[in-house]
DNA sequence: GTCTATAGCTGGATAGAC
DNA sequence: GTCTATCCAGCTATAGAC
């Protein structure tokens, strides 16, 4: 069931072109000159530009999950291991220059027919939002609370993925530290 | 001082295709066609696309908070005028399909040296942030208080902006809905 | 399954007449 | 300042040989 190298080459060098261009401002033209084959061996494994686009989100969502769980390995406190989240997402910022996250990039500049994309971006968020519900699900909080455990779900993930926003408009990391230190004080 | 009404109608119709159809999906040459008007007029006006997407998002700006001013007029406490805020943003993503937030998604589709639009961007987005902390210095919290009014700001600004990323991606309001909850309990 | 070659179109931008 | 006409580079996608 292996894929073939060509295949595996050819979404390689798509990822880095779409989240670092952009999925609109990059070619096919570009894609095959970058991957060294010819335009029709692209289309031989992939339909259409947009059946890379579906290829390239679930690859960047495999991706993007397991650099989070290396990277949160080391915590083994919950409180500890969801705190570090937002650490990940600002090394992950400045690893990629404030591009902002490349899942709400391509939400954004998608064609709103394209349903499939905005489906498989969603699949990408609602993972984030169920991990941050597990590890809410593993702490004790003190009494009383203002927030329930739900809705202190609902305001990280939203902060988080307001923050990420901001990086990207504003080229640095500074909102994802604020947020970090606001959800310290609500926990 | 008067602009003329070429140059009016060319930035109508470019405003309403480049949040509809998203900046790079839109030519030219259909800005042109639905404005009525020849190729040349238009880069007898903007020397360049850039140029007029530079123009469309000050324009969107205004725009924008005309709108924001007429949605809150009618609330005069600050407590209920900074609620209802999210509420203008619900409306506000029925009334454009879930297209998300129109300065979001230039940030996200715009080439990464394309650094005015960036500044654009952030100039609305700060504004968006002022109005929040100045609605919040009227407001009188009870002790003891878990967040400072800077961070409340902060915490609002962030999930407003995660609300209406979410709002595009998964088409509907829920999220902002949400954040208007949580943001009820914190105040 | 990979190649070369090209179709068919649209992109942003300009020249020159009026 | 608006028009027509056009340039040329780029786009997605396909045909047909090997």
């Amino acid at each position: 069931m292996k894929e073939s190298a060509t295949k595996a080459r050819i979404l390689d060098v798509a990822s880095r072109l779409f989240y670092d261009q952009g999925y609109n401002s990059t070619g096919i033209n570009q894609i095959i000159e970058e991957a060294d084959i010819a335009k029709a061996s692209l289309y031989n494994h992939f339909p259409s530009k947009r059946d890379l686009l579906a290829a390239y989100i679930q690859k960047a969502e495999e991706s993007w999950f397991d650099k989070m769980n290396t990277y949160l390995e080391p915590f083994k406190d919950p409180k500890a291991k969801l705190l570090a989240l937002f650490d990940f997402r600002v090394d992950h910022q400045i690893a990629n220059n404030f591009a902002g996250c490349q899942f709400t990039k391509i939400s954004a500049e998608v064609p709103k027919d394209d349903l499939r994309a905005f489906e498989l971006v969603g699949h990408q968020k609602n993972l984030v939002k169920a991990f941050i519900t597990e590890q809410l699900a593993q702490i004790k909080l003190g009494q009383p609370q203002v927030l329930s455990k739900e809705m202190l779900a609902d305001t990280f993930f939203l902060m988080l993925e307001g923050a990420s926003v901001a990086a990207g408009v504003y080229k640095d990391a500074s909102a994802i530290k604020k947020a970090k230190a606001i959800a310290e004080k609500l926990l």
